[in-house]
DNA sequence: GCTTCAAATGTAACCGGTACCATACACGCT
DNA sequence: AGCGTGTATGGTACCGGTTACATTTGAAGC
């Protein structure tokens, strides 16, 4: 036991002395084996939990490593194993409360399985994007969660890596054609394919929510309810609106309900104030106004007040998203709640599930729930 | 220059062979030295725009490197300079708009300034701080920001280490023995030295809100409306409310006028509401309610409202932080903002100034904006 | 032509782990 | 005694960069 002792010691001091004047640099692997009188090979067996130590080395090794409060360095760890223990999670915004839920979620679920997060937001700039994720393959993540952007993931630094990759909450561009189609005349084959189409960046998994499913959560709520005259105001049709919308256009076709007119707005409190005034001041106003935004459903609700319309006995108003106003509002705004959290662990659960990397699409799709408040009411007797 | 380069192609062969069937991996600075017929020493400078390079050269090496794909491996790099470019942000809340606001503000601040920025959040507990630095101490972050913490910095992971560390708002656990001592009698030494007052992880860089100045804006702004009867709602207290208070209570003390009723209440709206009542109920009602907390005062507007006391006619309400409800109740609450962005970029800039790694305690204080809105006018007259 | 010096480039030892292979030794079997 | 077999440990070549130092090159100066 002597030999191999003092070789070891030998090998440790071939590194660089340092000063003793000099900042007290962390304790590594060496100085551990050295301290202990064994050699590296056997500390690094303890701290991988690898059992051929004995249990009295294993002791002695510990021992050491704790007098001088050593830990595995995780950068040289990463770089002799190729794997970093760190996911990369690029996000359209943090101050989004939406996105904030999310980000939450996934950090925190990151955390119990031992793993850290580097986050970024891109701001729904495309360059930023194609920037931080990037940053994130330089600092070889072992892979990557990418919610709600905007840039064609086809341009991403990705191409050709086999980088694990979860697309969350992917959304298009605003589709006002695909409105047009959808607001009047049968439904075309296109639009009733319109859930099944295939998301751009095929090869990644996905993790969305059932925009139609909610969308039909709402119009039955509203159904059973017992209205029958529907109006929309929908802000620029990107997909999830688009879905919500069939969602709802299906359900009351299979009610036998005609749809009802379609008003595009801005997502705004101020014009939805103002489509909502319109609506109302019209000639035979629905009984049952839905909103694609709850933003857009609050600033109907203002306005149904400021027109001596009472909400939810003479129309009853709903939203979509259930944003923290939506339940501070008055009345308080029936609203489809996603599940936010669930999105975030589920996006988690699916990359480090190593199942992200292969070429077959994964997809999750989670449903929403819906959140009846005071806004929506039985229909007014005519 | 034929030998050299058949010489570097021999050092570069030396590493273990891929068969060519593998999953094809990053290029490395040894796959462009190859290429170019260059050492990876020059490669290195060039990417590193060392000077020493002739033109020709650079361009030769840029050019094999594009074609490889070629970005150099940050973790090698962090391993060789000690240095990764990424820094630690632990933050109390990431669901929270507050510190989401905050959080936000120092991604992009970290962006800006080329570093990575690893987040996590603490979620209040004590336990999971201590955790979540030593996952960033072992990735070896440049530096850390901690965010709202409750756990006590000298436990941390920290303690010996030179880390650059920056304290952004921390606050003490509440203390209703000065609170007691604020509400009534003459202010002692003790609390007129309050904002002085060393804060703990003094080895650390801080930054914070001057409470004490945000409430001496609203004291002010009531005093300028004409308001001589407070009264102030305060959930449980710590330093920084009692700040809020002292700075009001100096004010008014300037100005010659008493100080109030101070009631304790949780931070919920429905305590708010209650005390609110209970309040406006009593005999000699206040004509100016300050509550050091926007929730409270929006309780508080509710209790007026349901007493029939009109705001800001009958009595004003002032709350303080800001919050997205405070600006959609009616009438809209008067608050202070702090400039939550500005704390961010602040922490940041700090921390990578390198200032904050020196034993000398350096502490910057921001101070808020008031945000004078309807629930606050001139006082009533008797 | 030869020395001198600076600029350009190459060599190899790091950084701190991991993991493959070698070695040493104890034990049980024929 | 000889020979595996297995277990505990040691030695060392990696991972992919950086950097101090060595070497080569070219031009100027004599």
């Amino acid at each position: 036991m002597g030999s191999p002792r003092a070789r070891s010691k030998a090998e440790n001091v071939r590194r660089r002395p340092r000063t003793a004047t000099e900042t007290p640099r962390p304790a590594t692997i060496r100085d551990v084996a050295a301290l202990c009188g064994l050699s590296i090979a056997t500390v690094t067996r303890v701290f991988q939990g690898s059992q051929s130590v004995r249990a009295e080395t294993r002791a002695r090794v510990l021992e050491s490593a704790d007098r001088l409060g050593y830990r595995p360095n995780s950068i040289a760890r990463a770089l002799s194993t190729g794997t970093s223990n760190t996911i990369g999670v690029l996000i359209r915004s943090l101050v989004d409360p939406y996105w904030a839920e999310i980000a939450n979620a996934i950090e925190r679920r990151a955390g119990e399985r031992g793993c850290s997060v580097l986050l970024a937001s891109s701001q729904g700039r495309p360059d930023l994007e194609r920037e931080k994720l990037q940053t994130f393959f330089d600092n070889r993540v072992d892979g990557v969660i990418v919610g709600g952007v905007s840039g064609e993931p086809n341009r991403w630094p990705h191409a050709g890596r086999h980088i694990p990759t979860v697309m969350l909450l992917w959304d298009s561009t605003p589709q006002p054609e695909l409105l047009e189609e959808l607001s009047s005349g049968p439904l075309s084959p296109r639009l009733r394919m319109l859930p099944q189409e295939t998301l751009p960046g095929e090869w990644l998994a996905h993790v969305s929510t059932d925009d139609a499913a909610g969308g039909t959560l709402i119009a039955r709520h509203l159904l059973d309810l017992g209205h029958r005259r529907f109006a929309f105001l929908v802000p620029p049709p990107v997909r999830s609106h688009l879905l919500r919308l069939l969602g709802m256009r299906m359900t009351l076709e299979e009610a036998g309900v005609s749809f009802g007119a379609v008003l595009p707005t801005a997502d705004t409190f101020e014009s939805g104030r103002a489509a909502a005034t319109q609506l109302l001041c019209g000639n035979s106003p629905p009984t049952a106004l839905v909103c694609t935004t709850d933003v857009i459903a609050v600033g109907a609700i203002s306005a149904a007040h400021e027109l001596g319309v009472k909400v939810p006995a003479d129309v009853s108003i709903a939203g979509y998203d259930d944003i923290d106003l939506a339940s501070y509002v008055d009345p308080p705004l029936t609203t489809l709640r996603n599940p936010m959290r669930q999105l975030g662990e589920t996006a988690l659960d699916l990359l480090l599930s190593g199942r992200a990397g292969e070429t077959g699409a994964i997809s999750h799709r989670l449903t929403g729930m819906l959140m009846a408040r005071g806004s929506t009411g039985a229909a007014p007797i005519r």
